[in-house]
DNA sequence: CTCGATGCAAAATTTTTGCAGTCCC
DNA sequence: GGGACTGCAAAAATTTTGCATCGAG
């Protein structure tokens, strides 16, 4: 689709580049890479996915820098982390979607699905309420199998 | 409430035994003591919970057993895993509620309530077969905070 | 220049596993 | 008595941290 090396628009570049200097942090090569990278990873990413991205724009990039960078890049809303039970934690770039989104996973596959549902914001918050506690978050999962049959490959390429 | 060292219904500690026999595996004194201890925990409960507690029950029980224990009580039916997004995984005896259950998570105490949902079984089987796919489970979640107000606490007492 | 940021490697955390000895059936 | 089970300690796997050095502002 392009010939360069970071196709992330120049706008949301700005972005980042914004929210590091807003908070008095710097803008060094290896957090633009790391969140380069964040942004050309297709669907669902790893710290570990983000760090094999991230070196190939800059071979420098470290692991460590990598898991520091990540609570930066939530925070500046830019990805968010998506927890779906495993051992290690996922991430999603917030290219769209301002909606809740639920998650279907596929334990056989490893494939996880985005799905809006703008309803669970009235159910947390309702929920919540009646508890006298605020809702900071919300998570809506289904757990799936697909028996590899293949049928996640394909829902997924559509 | 009791001055026993186990307050576990006899009829409980029966249906494990006949699930480990049933299996064809071994009834053991350590298996006996986690099972028991899991039941005596008021709330949720994590592995190293569990196994102080049923250390205090045999404190031949090691970490390791424990870990080996806890498929096999999810399997049985007995407990079940509550991922609530942390590092480490907790559990909770079934002790009622066959209906699916919502928690409630209070990032501030480290409180989880369970709520009753039943709607959601219909919102995930629909929105998996949509797909195509079978749901093996599903997770709702709210995250909130009580700013240490002590409100959680407040609830959990009532 | 100065102090925040980085890379490296060691540490921390939770869970798993190999192995020699134990004890249930 | 045989093989499943156990405890121990080492290993795995992911994430965090200390420290000397580097480099953005």
């Amino acid at each position: 689709m392009d010939a360069t090396k970071v196709d992330v628009p120049e706008e949301l570049d700005e972005n980042f580049k914004k929210f590091l200097t807003s908070k008095g942090l710097r803008v060094t090569n290896q957090r633009l890479a790391i969140f380069s990278a964040a942004f050309t990873c297709e669907n669902h990413f790893t710290a570990e996915d983000l760090l094999d991205s991230a070196r190939k724009l800059d071979d420098s990039v470290s692991r460590a820098t990598v898991y520091r960078a990540l609570p930066l890049l939530t925070q500046s809303g830019l990805i968010r982390e998506v927890d779906v039970g495993k051992d290690y934690k996922y991430y999603a770039a917030n290219k769209d979607a301002k909606t809740f989104q639920a998650q279907v996973i596929c334990e056989d596959c490893d494939t996880i699905f985005e799905i809006d549902a703008p309803f669970m914001e009235w159910y947390g918050k309702t929920v919540a309420e009646k508890l006298g506690l605020t809702t900071v978050g919300q998570r809506l999962q289904v757990i799936t199998k697909c028996h590899k049959s293949g049928s996640c490959k394909n829902i997924a390429a559509k």
